[in-house]
DNA sequence: CTAAAAGTTTAGACAAATCTAAAAAAATAA
DNA sequence: TTATTTTTTTAGATTTGTCTAAACTTTTAG
């Protein structure tokens, strides 16, 4: 068994090796885990010698077959709590990040099941990201960002790729929420910000904000 | 903010103390703790330092009125999360302990009064210890036990003072679970046995068992 | 009331996870 | 390709919770 710290650590390489292909540097992990790099290298040895990861000195480390079926574990128990405080105790979708990332650590594979069967075995999180099932697949389906959508191009708001609380407050007073359907009016040069027809609304949305809403396209009508 | 340790000695020094009414003795925490008297020692100065608890050197420890509350808090929090496994997800009366005693030390107000409203602010957890309000008020109402029964005498079951796995999975078999009301045919003499009907059921139970049992009493039809 | 037993504390050590400061390796730029 | 910067590692220290062994109090028994 891991400690907390240790579940932590593998999350978050699992998270970084998701962005870019190789190798997991020190310096990412350090500023992810809020620690010093000095801390990550000590960590990495003992990670290392458990054979959950992979490292050679100064060439960042990679996850072993053992150590990501661990970390997507933690993200499978991480998501599922997210949907009960959601779904169940109606916290908002900016509120549950917190909570979660201390749910995800209590260890009893038996719990996790019955969570999954009492929620329906939900398929995404509020945010819209995949919960892993209990043999860690999931769907790996990537959604395209709103930010490169062209003019006339439609699409349903699938996710977002930042969780952080002010930003997710952000898109619900804009009305930007999972399952909308949304059109694009216009892309403007200047600032790269779209112009968009949201349901029957229509709005005005950053460069910013539209790199970190996640779309799924559809044909719009393609007869007219 | 405590440890989960911190929390956890906090928790047994405040089951001790219902237990015999005096100061709790360093050998008792260190028995229920499965650790060693002077780990004990150690700790026990530092809740002391964080006046968490009273400490006189070999006179065993008090809790405060902080320590106090801050044990009641997650003596609520366990028993919530106790009711959340049993009704919601389905798991025994004798499963849910363990589980629990991770989950109580999660930390977030919101998520626990959001829990108890979901629970609909139940008053008694599945063994039928009372559940603590937010306030830390709870029924202090003690039930006796079923070995103080004399024959004749009838009542309702309403709790039980071991929650060992064993004992709760031998209740069960016997038909012993909460809220079955029974009425005292014979106390045996011999063996300190009792014989009982309980609902329309005949049976004898040990008197190590009868020990554990706990019985409101009510009048047995007084005109018969 | 003293001697033995029981219970508690101290002293010194260890493992886990972290830190700072300094050394070493790798990457980058002139 | 050498010098500089960036990144990573090592060395040594700190904190938390634990331990063993020994010393010290308190309680109990004769």
């Amino acid at each position: 068994m891991q400690s907390f710290t240790e579940e932590n650590y593998l999350k978050i390489i699992y998270h970084l090796s998701l962005n870019n292909e190789g190798n997991v540097q020190t310096n990412a992990i350090a500023e992810r885990m809020q620690t010093k790099a000095a801390s990550v290298t000590d960590m990495i040895k003992k990670l290392a010698d458990k054979q959950l990861i992979d490292y050679k000195k100064y060439q960042g480390v990679k996850l072993t077959e053992s150590g990501r079926s661990l970390a997507i574990n933690i993200v499978r128990k991480h998501r599922l709590w997210e949907v009960f405080l959601v779904e169940k105790l109606h916290f908002k979708w900016d509120e549950v990040h917190d909570i979660a990332e201390e749910l995800e650590h209590i260890n009893s594979p038996e719990l996790i099941e019955r969570l999954d069967e009492f929620l329906s075995f939900p398929k995404n999180d509020p945010h819209g990201d995949p919960i892993p099932d209990k043999n860690g697949k999931f769907d790996t389906a990537t959604f395209i960002k709103l930010s490169k959508l062209k003019k006339e191009e439609t699409g349903i708001i699938m996710g977002v790729s930042d969780h952080s609380s002010s930003f997710l407050k952000h898109l619900e007073k804009l009305g930007l929420t999972l399952g909308k359907p949304l059109k694009i009016i216009d892309v403007i040069d200047f600032d790269g910000s779209v112009e968009l027809l949201l349901e029957t609304k229509k709005l005005n949305v950053s460069r910013e904000v539209a790199k970190h809403v996640l779309i799924k396209t559809s044909i719009d009508n393609p007869a007219s």
